[in-house]
DNA sequence: CCACCATATTGTCTGAGTATAAGATGGTTC
DNA sequence: GAACCATCTTATACTCAGACAATATGGTGG
């Protein structure tokens, strides 16, 4: 199987000082309200061009991060026009300790739509769907979720899911919050033992799937994402 | 009161033609998968220089909507990669006749996501919260839904109730489909009468949260977004 | 209190050169 | 012969530099 996607091997400058903007924002480097240098100053003390930076901070604009205006400066915007759902703001969020305040945010949040979206998925899953999903759940069985391949297999398994509800937005909000949470837990979780083993759950989640039963997909992933949440606090405190 | 943000009056060069390209895909002109002429043949096109152009395509990639490879051009994105959720996205969306199915599934979503919002402010809400969101709703009843001052305390009213779930996230997400999908209604519904008074459902949803009654105030809250659709609906057939 | 103005800062433009990876090319292995 | 792998070419985005324009701030004067 080759890439799905063929990512460029190293991030670009742009890219690269979106990136550090990025973090030291959301980390609280740069606080909300707090006017960053001039782009000639911030484009000389990171030795790239004025253009480079300048396409940075649009980025970040783009996802409510700063807002610039001339004669004003750029200033960073208030937390609450930062698109805390953005898939890049997220990740940058997690590459650095989030609040646990903020975790569990995610997680109420997480704790309303994906039971919901079980749901849907139960009662509008195609055979397609579902054989596919049966599958993804037997390559987990086979490789367990220490292997790469089991947890592509598990990725796979709640992707399915989501597609199923034949909602879109609700798709993108739920891979975005899970991609982010889900590549912490993994990458810090590597060495240490799960608590439990997770296929049962699993199982009953699909189980309910193919049934059709609307109720106990929305019981059996409420269940998983109880699970993800202590995997995850696990994996913070440390 | 003076403006709470100082909007630019006009948008720069970079955003308007973010905008326009941003409208041209989420419309369906530029399809995914489609690869855009060259950076300098479009710059041309559009009577602007690289730099502006670049900065464009930059913000739309940071909304997911493109990706900009050495070689291979700048192709539009699979729509599964596009931030559906980001509010420039959303508002683009709806300046052009969403799909009818879209815009279901952004009401599905709605009716997972704000009920259980309106339950946590129920539990969460402090007295001032409270307090301020008696005052909104007194403004409403003064002014009606019809006048500015009326529209305005109905959005300070819901956004109240977000705030005091105290999850940004959950926050985040509800305010910007509520900007988008109500800022269309309004716009093309302001000479038609409301079909109902949307007051006495406020009321209701404001005495379950001041009661602390969780299931109340869900139940008044999946009320009033089912009210919602029906205006939408109203206002995209015509 | 309002109107005006100076100026710092971002915004825009031009033009050149670099780096990347896609796609073609040709060679190698089964 | 066909499929695979290494190499080269080249289109394209990427980066840089420097100049000028437009904007809105914060002060200044009426």
């Amino acid at each position: 199987m080759k890439p799905d996607t063929a990512a460029p091997r190293a991030l670009r400058i742009h890219a690269s000082i979106a990136h550090d903007l990025g973090v030291a924002i959301v980390t609280g480097v740069h606080q909300p309200g707090d006017t960053l240098p001039g782009e000639i100053e911030c484009a000389e003390r990171l030795n790239v061009s004025r253009s480079a930076y300048r396409e940075a901070v649009r980025m970040l604009a783009a996802k409510g991060l700063v807002e610039s205006r001339p004669k004003a400066g750029t200033q960073v915007s208030a937390r609450s026009r930062w698109n805390l759902l953005d898939p890049d703001v997220l990740q940058w969020m997690f590459e650095s300790e989030p609040s646990e305040a903020f975790v569990r945010s995610l997680f109420e949040l997480r704790m309303i739509v994906e039971p919901a979206a079980a749901a849907l998925a139960a009662e509008r899953r195609t055979g397609r769907e579902l054989s596919q999903l049966g599958h993804a759940l037997g390559e987990m069985a086979r490789h367990g979720l220490t292997t790469a391949e089991g947890r592509a297999a598990d990725q796979a398994f709640h992707h399915l899911i989501l597609e199923a509800t034949r909602n879109e937005p609700l798709t993108t909000l739920s891979s975005s919050i899970a991609a982010a949470v889900g590549w912490t837990t993994i990458f810090k979780q590597r060495k240490r033992r799960l608590p439990r083993d997770p296929l049962p759950d699993h199982q009953v989640l699909y189980d309910a799937i193919a049934a059709g039963d609307a109720d106990a997909a929305r019981a059996a992933m409420a269940e998983l994402v109880r699970r993800a949440l202590v995997d995850t606090e696990m994996s913070l405190e440390r």
